[in-house]
DNA sequence: TACATTTGACCGCT
DNA sequence: AGCGGTCAAATGTA
């Protein structure tokens, strides 16, 4: 366990370093932007110290012991919500129908809170670039909320089985936790991650990546799949400067069984919150679709472009079954990175600390970090 | 007309 | 038996 411990505080930390390689770009970018305000640079930057400083102590805490990122009050992790007992196995299988009758079948699951801020006068959960169809509604024993069921549109047409779970949080309405299962096998995944081939003006500037996965705020506190992290991440990527979630996985896997520490500092804070100024301001200005999806659900409310992956770099060199589909995903990010107008002559203020394309986790990316981190 | 949402019923699991 | 999750008919919307 320990092994794969290190492991997912690795997958950690990874999303951390890239989460601040994006946002620091997305900084870069606003410096050389004239209608960037200055609170918009100031929120950059202080997420981009937050994200390092969240590195650091993956790498200070690498021990695998169970640490518990000191969470503001309502967005700590996990554990089950409100079930009072963890998740059992069963909770993370699905129901499929097959041969006429219906069959469990086990998705890797992953959760992550976002909150929206009121004054934004936004509801629910944002959009994750991806269309879910409500398909039911439940009120949830012991939760003031009821909980929204969706599944992908695309699931009868495209069989696509990544449903997801919405749940407003008891303690602030403003938080939503969004349990997602499975993996997009719709052409809208393969879109959102194919998105350097896309026309520009589908594009999400790199800018608009700064945080979530599936992902906003993208760094999985505890990482499930392999697959599954990178598949957040890349929405974190996507959706990250809109909103800030934290990603919550306390789904055990056969290949990713352990408990990531938590970071630990105070700024660990995963919880971010989209303020009406980032609403309002450069941002939003960077975003060329609505925040506000009619088309989708009451639950989401942040309409991006599903093609803004372009900022996810870093081939991570998985050991899972769905490795060469991973890469498949991260090298169509990697590409769309480089290749993006946008982000492609932006380079990170650390030096090109690309993760290299067969990157793996070895005491290689510690040291290599704290180099760059001191 | 097509698609999305609502909602009570149903099913499987514990 | 109770609960969470899903189905599917009814209803709503564009």
């Amino acid at each position: 366990m320990e092994n794969m411990g290190d492991w997912e505080q690795n997958n950690h930390l990874i999303n951390e370093l890239t989460q601040g390689r994006e946002l620091a770009r997305q900084l870069q970018f606003n410096l050389n932007v004239p209608y960037s305000s200055h609170e918009t640079r100031e929120i950059l930057v202080q997420k981009i110290i937050s994200s390092y400083e969240k590195a650091l102590s993956i790498l200070n805490f690498s021990s695998g012991t169970s640490v518990g990122e000191p969470q503001p009050a309502g967005l700590g992790i996990e554990s089950p919500p409100l079930s009072g007992s963890p998740r059992s196995e069963d909770s993370d299988r699905d129901l499929t129908e097959q041969d006429g009758s219906k069959k469990r079948k086990t998705f890797p699951r992953w959760t992550k809170r976002v909150r929206v801020s009121p004054g934004a006068g936004l509801e629910g959960p944002l959009d994750d670039g991806f269309s879910w169809r409500k398909y039911g509604q439940k009120d949830i024993l012991g939760a003031k909320h009821p909980r929204g069921y969706y599944r992908c549109t695309h699931r009868n047409v495209q069989g696509c089985l990544a449903t997801k779970q919405v749940q407003r949080s008891d303690e602030d309405p403003t938080i939503f936790e969004i349990t997602y299962r499975g993996r997009h096998t719709c052409a809208q995944a393969s879109k959102m991650v194919a998105s350097s081939s896309a026309p520009l003006e589908n594009q999400e500037p790199i800018i608009n990546s700064n945080i979530e996965p599936q992902q906003h705020n993208y760094q999985p506190l505890q990482i499930t799949h392999p697959q599954q992290q990178q598949q957040e991440a890349l929405l974190n990527l996507r959706e990250g400067l809109t909103i800030v979630t934290e990603d919550l996985d306390v789904h055990q896997q056969s290949l990713a069984s352990f408990h990531f520490p938590p970071a630990i500092s105070n700024t660990n804070t995963e919880s971010h919150v989209i303020s009406s100024s980032m609403v309002n301001n450069n941002f939003t200005g960077n975003f060329s679709h609505s925040f506000i999806s009619p088309a989708t659900s009451g639950t989401n409310y942040f309409s991006t472009s599903s093609s803004g992956m372009n900022s996810f770099q870093g081939n991570l060199n998985f050991r899972s079954s769905d490795q060469s589909e991973l890469n498949e995903i991260v090298s169509a990010a990697t590409s769309s990175a480089t290749n993006s107008p946008t982000v492609g002559s932006l380079d990170f203020p650390f030096g090109n600390a690309e993760f290299d394309p067969n990157f793996t986790f070895d005491s290689s990316l510690f040291s290599s970090f704290q180099r760059f981190g001191k």
